[in-house]
DNA sequence: GATCACCTTTCGGCTGAACGGAACGGTATA
DNA sequence: TATACCGTTCCGTTCAGCCGAAAGGTGATC
């Protein structure tokens, strides 16, 4: 482990997480290492585009080179390529908005966006994170995870975004097992009021999971007793189609 | 300047430019750095999961986690968050899509992409970056950076990305005059074959060019003889607003 | 199936580059 | 005017990063 290059990492999540502009010193307090050093590698950081510094001798704020580091995992992600047309077909099919997304730490980010189809007010959510606890994506994914992972998952402290949220450890194993055992998951209002989602795990060739996919809507919508049966067979069959195809050309190792 | 800070970054950008996979040996070459320390510095990275490796013990990748610092930066931009009114009634008043953007080493990021009102095919191109010097975009910002900068960029290497993009120094030297002049840069086709663009600078309130702001579209209807003199002003006027709002409310310094 | 070539990964001792305490100059605040 | 806190600079010390050498895998070649 380089210890330099560990602590620029932190201080850019420190700049992503929160408070977008920051100064040397309340860098420094944050994510505890000297103030000259955390000086030194903001400069460093900033030659690259990766932090911009407002005025001259002022705060800190994330420069756009990180969003060309964004756009290239982008482009270079397998998993969003190949995803494109079936999560097209599945909004289509559904009539609801499609995400994809794969694991980051504790977090699930959003890798790819079909917009629900006659939706007018769309907001693209390509970019965003969700605590993995707290919406039907992750479960999907950490479902499917090795005991080892899933545990160190379960051991973090679990953030309680909505009154929904479920934050208790075995409650989230219970429901783990259960998600792992239908191959989908279902969540209602634990991210956000209102919004429910039904995701299923999309894996690889070897069988490991990459990420997931899912819809994401109004609750009443979603889980209408009518359409779900329908709805969460969509959904795995299509995380199903994806995964086969993922495994089948075996791409670019 | 940290050495390892400034190698880790350079890793980075690596991984970002071209092929989205790389073996340690092909980093370590690309970069001119020793293979054990690439190895060192990719593991540490890999913690944070801004890098990621596909199987064990083989190439690497971008890891999700820079997609969430795109989007942090994103969220704490400012000129992204005035622009989106602004930008939203340009494309309804000129019927064409708009980008803002800012200056990103010698690329130009999109930040914000209004669609064009009627179109149904939409790329978000948010994140995207092109070479300054093949962008109206571009040189918009490049024209309004003081001299030592503007030399700075007219210095590097200025690849052609179309038979028609200018890569002479002396004439793009001529153009950034005009522009100046002007307030406002075109570009036919300097990019992409059939698209034109249109762009003025956006400062903030010291005066200092903070990014540019404009529209994209296809050559035929952007420069057409009879749109383009109420464009140019749409875009200037547009671009004049937003610097008068960044201005304004001088904000959380 | 043995050899080869190339990979990623590990190890460890040397050394110079990163570190951080202390001080500086500028700028809001009382 | 005094104070407090900021970003920034300085520079000697030291310990962490560096990288040559070698190990352990893996897939191709003959």
């Amino acid at each position: 482990m380089t210890r330099s290059v560990d602590r620029a990492v932190r201080i850019l999540l420190a700049l992503a997480s929160g408070t977008p502009r920051l100064g040397v010193s309340e860098i420094a307090e944050l994510v505890d290492i000297p103030k000259p050093t955390v000086y030194t590698m903001l400069r460093t950081l900033e030659r690259h585009a990766l932090v911009a510094q407002e005025t001259e001798g002022g705060k800190y704020a994330l420069g756009p080179a990180v969003m060309q580091l964004g756009n290239a995992y982008l482009g270079g992600s397998e998993l969003r390529a190949r995803s494109t047309s079936w999560a097209e077909r599945l909004a289509r099919q559904a009539d609801e908005a499609v995400w994809v997304a794969v694991l980051s730490g504790a977090d699930v980010v959003v890798v790819h966006h079909a917009f629900r189809p006659d939706d007018l007010v769309q907001i693209l959510e390509v970019g965003a994170a969700i605590p993995w606890h707290a919406c039907a994506l992750g479960h999907a994914i950490v479902s499917w995870l090795d005991d080892h992972e899933r545990e160190a998952l379960l051991g973090k402290p679990l953030r309680r975004l909505t009154g929904r949220t479920v934050t208790d450890p075995d409650t989230l194993r219970e429901q783990l097992a259960a998600t792992r055992e239908r191959a989908y998951a279902v969540e209602d209002q634990e991210a956000t009021l209102g919004d429910a989602g039904i995701a299923a795990p999309v894996s690889d060739w070897s069988g490991r999971v990459v990420g997931a996919l899912g819809i994401v809507g109004p609750t009443e919508r979603l889980l209408a007793a009518d359409r779900r049966a329908s709805l969460t067979d969509a959904v795995r069959s299509t995380a199903r189609a994806l995964s086969r195809e993922l495994g089948g050309l075996t791409s670019r190792r």
